[in-house]
DNA sequence: ATTGTTGTATTATTAGGTTAGTACAAGATG
DNA sequence: CATCTTGTACTAACCTAATAATACAACAAT
């Protein structure tokens, strides 16, 4: 089943955003062989090019690598992991903050409301 | 000086979301003129078009309405208001709780980052 | 009544992203 | 050796968003 996405922002951008999470996550584990740029297009319903690109970019952050043609690996560098799982932490966070702020909400509130919407599923 | 803007998402969102920001923070009175279609896209550094396109679409939502050819004002309806405030503090809530279990964050662990990041400004 | 301002509409053009279709080099596989 | 799979590259077509340049009806201001 293909893969959700929103509209407004680019494919591409949200396939990138969702494998990069999920490699953090280690749904992919670190080292392991990486599905074919055709067979993830084909899973997330997208034309391969755009998938390619998506690849491509993750390339350059370092969390996938080529080995034409053998196909792709999960970085084996722990080193890498780590510190994009920490850069993910913080940029989420940063982001979190700015807009809580920007929203004229202060600190206490925007933990009140996350405790109460922590275990309200959908 | 021209509004900031991310690339990638349409900058008629990115107005949107900025001006129903602006008025639920009072940055805009409830009942108050409104800036000019063109006296908007100047200031933002968009084009007239653009800032149509937004502006009505903040008028579907209630937040604005039009007086041809008095111009715009905030609407002076503080039940709408309350209503959108209300929905933007859920959905900010409900997206971070959603993202931050996408990355494995308890929410304690979540909440400790918040506490550490909210004074760090920038 | 004339002029100016307002929101709104229209057309054409440009830029970016996506898709479709095809192609090719490198190397694994038989 | 021949074949298949891999990543990659390329062109053409399409769509959406944004821009540029006008235009116009409604009404306020003078």
């Amino acid at each position: 089943m293909a893969w959700k996405f929103q509209s407004g922002l680019a494919l591409s951008i949200q396939i990138v955003d969702r494998i990069r999470a999920d490699i953090l996550k280690g749904v992919y584990e670190s080292g392991s062989q990486f599905p074919t740029v055709r067979q993830l297009a084909y899973d997330a319903g997208v034309n391969p090019n755009t998938m390619q690109k998506a690849l491509s970019l993750l390339e350059k952050e370092g969390l996938l690598v080529t080995n034409s043609t053998i196909g792709r690996t999960v970085t084996d560098d722990e080193s890498v992991l780590t510190e994009a799982r920490h850069r993910a932490l913080d940029s989420f966070t940063k982001n979190i903050v700015k807009e809580a702020k920007n929203m004229s909400l202060d600190m206490i509130e925007l933990i009140k409301n996350i405790e109460k919407g922590w275990d309200q599923n959908e």
